[in-house]
DNA sequence: CTGATATTTCATAGTTTTTTCATAAATGCC
DNA sequence: GGCATTTATGAAAAAACTATGAAATATCAG
């Protein structure tokens, strides 16, 4: 798995190392920038910065601007650093869309328990938000599905289960699983409900109905290569 | 295939079971601690547990010096339940090597979608599912198999019987004992049954096949070198 | 309540796997 | 080498499992 890249953002090179080790030790991939101006610059380069790690205090560019100008295009998660606990400076942050706001000094422990709760959060949302694997896009909040481009209407049930197919891609699923999962865990019905709802969403996926595969004695397997 | 420990730790016994309940139908085999005494207690005499669920209000050690204690010798991934949404606690919990962090009253499923996510990770960064040998390599998540990179379609008995082959490499079985592992110990069919499988898969392993030697009067073995 | 839709159940046909069996080949022993 | 025993092989029977269409049941909006 490739690392995750963190952006830090200081003047003072004592703090970005810091920063950095502490970061580093967990195992993320660290970019470091002295000020605004060369943090844009880095921004725009690296093409997938996780997070960035924001002084306000610097030359040039001040931490404000190059927020403000960072969101206008992303929502990259940011986390602001500024040396007095000021609640107006707070304030503002949270307008421009500023994810966590911490106040030096800090401990680096906590900075790094922030880093790992945001990107967490971030990544669940991603998650929740849309799923996609070889031609197949699901929308979660709009309850939403194309194929190749094509929508398509999906019942709840064949909603749910397509789901769980992508978001395990690659791995077999036995039926008892599958019913865990995607019907109530109390649920005591019959495990051939599943076989149906794999008919119609293997018509309703079309070619790309294929994807869904049956392990034979055990269940089945979403998979978009092989 | 073993099951995996999950050590549930809670005061209240109507949680444990609620919880317990659950994993036990993903397959799990739950451990249970009242307080956070056996909760060490048990965490310590048991050798392979996988996961710890951590209620932090408890009677004699509460949630947190369990976490810190165990942090002190274990990795073990920890997942912290608490009754209030409280930020600070979070924190805390980050700092001291919490996982997770999830707050009462939960849903069961996230609950368990939560566990599986971390054992999931936890065992990605352990060793993938796979076992390999001499070119052969056996994906058990996925229910897939490679000989020299080219995939080969094994069913159900057939994968079961590799998959003990390469777990006992170089160790002679005799058919008793693999029926007894592969086949179920209630089985009464005819041992050479054997035979026809192992034809099978040394025919689908092609050149590979010849790993699997024949051990006369005796029973196979699966050897790459010799 | 009614009609439309979604979900589940069920019977059956169609597949694939597993087992059995007969025979051929191989092995160990005298 | 010859004999008894064990294993390999191919084919066929038996068993297990899945796909499918249709009917029954549940759900929900109006």
């Amino acid at each position: 798995m490739d690392r995750v890249k963190v952006l830090v953002v200081d003047d003072e090179s004592r703090m970005r190392k810091l920063v950095r080790d502490f970061l580093m030790r967990d195992n993320f991939d660290v970019l470091e920038a002295g000020d605004g101006e060369e943090a844009l610059d880095l921004f725009y380069r690296e093409k997938d910065i996780a997070l960035i790690i924001l002084d306000i205090m610097m030359p040039k560019i001040n931490g404000w601007d190059v927020c403000r100008e960072i969101r206008e295009t992303s929502k990259t998660p940011i986390i602001m650093l500024t040396a007095k606990g000021d609640e107006n400076d707070e304030l503002q942050g949270f307008e421009l869309g500023v994810d966590e706001y911490i106040a030096k000094p800090f401990s680096p422990r906590i900075l790094v328990a922030r880093v790992e709760a945001i990107l967490r959060r971030a990544s669940h949302m991603a998650e929740e938000e849309c799923a996609q694997a070889g031609g197949i896009v699901m929308d979660k909040a709009a309850h939403l599905v194309t194929v190749d481009g094509e929508r398509v209407e999906l019942s709840y049930k064949e909603f749910e289960l397509l789901s769980y197919f992508i978001e395990n891609q690659g791995i077999a699923l036995s039926r008892e699983k599958i019913l865990n999962h995607v019907w109530n865990y109390d649920y005591f019905g019959d495990a051939r409900t599943i076989d149906t709802h794999v008919k119609k969403l293997r018509n309703k996926l079309g070619k790309r109905g294929s994807y869904i595969r049956t392990i034979w004695g055990m269940g089945y397997k979403f998979e978009v290569n092989g």
